[in-house]
DNA sequence: ATAACTGCAAATCATTTGCAGATTC
DNA sequence: GAATCTGCAAATGATTTGCAGTTAT
């Protein structure tokens, strides 16, 4: 699958299939994890007793995302990570709980019709978007209620 | 305006509203960038002939987004900005060119529709989006299809 | 054979931290 | 006057780079 992409891309950059570029690959294929940041790569491939250096780590996922087999996500503490690009893209958005922390993917229809508007309004060819929504899951709605009670009662 | 905000936050924080503090949200105010990051509020202090320390601009910046005078918006590059928060949150999108990475910033009804949705969808209570598109510009798209017409006839 | 790749260690860059002296309340 | 800030310089942590040796084509 990807490994084939990744090969044929390699030779029409005159670049070569390695070792190392295929564990990295396959760390990305192997974890059920959403994205992974590069020292997560380099653990992965740790773990399972083979060599690499973090400098290729680096290396080795700046080109897969070059290549168009991963995609960078800069998250909204700065840490980088990447995750492989599947088909489904643009319906894949991204809402993060301020409270807890926790990220979800979600698909959302719709998004369409807002490229298409935003296109028409822009004059932008869009080939990417990503929309995060940022607020308070459900979770944490109920402990802050909770919390919010319990201290009213005890102040007032 | 923003000031006294920040005077009375201090005051309930039992912080101290300082020179550097002043000077750090007096840059914000009066630049038209959009964003700005750390290195280049420091920069628009010393130009002003202000004497601050890098780390103080780190360190204020930070409290500032704490106290909700600033929103902290990390790049798809990695780059950490920040911004001053307005009224009109939901409306302003951002655009980036992926070619010459100029980035623009455009409003878009229906996202308070999304939003909604969203939040029917997932139980989430939302309270903030951050949609970037990513795609060609219409100056790059002509002068890519420019190129591309000349590479054509060059080669072929 | 030779151009591309890797590992290592040193370099870089943004950000953070510890602490002594300055400042605000 | 005491707690809070600031500036400095050193520390940190993530990423990058130079280079000599290794490997894929």
């Amino acid at each position: 699958m990807q490994q084939d992409v990744l090969r044929s891309e390699l030779r029409r950059r005159k670049q070569r299939m390695t070792a190392q570029r295929e564990l990295v690959l396959k760390a990305f294929a192997d974890t059920d994890a959403e994205h992974l940041s590069s020292e997560e790569v380099y653990r992965k491939v740790l773990e399972k007793r083979l060599r690499i250096s973090k400098a290729t780590v680096f290396r080795t996922v700046e080109l897969l995302a070059e290549v168009g087999i991963l995609r960078k996500i800069v998250f909204r503490d700065g840490i980088v990570r990447y995750e492989l690009v599947e088909e489904n893209e643009n319906e894949d958005q991204q809402i993060i709980c301020n409270q807890c922390g926790k990220a979800f993917d979600f698909s959302l229809d719709k998004v369409d019709a807002l490229i298409k508007k935003a296109e028409k309004k822009t004059g932008f060819k869009i080939d990417e978007v990503q929309i995060k929504f940022y607020g308070l899951c459900p979770e944490c709605q109920e402990r802050l209620e909770r919390i919010r009670k319990a201290t009213n009662s005890a102040h007032i």
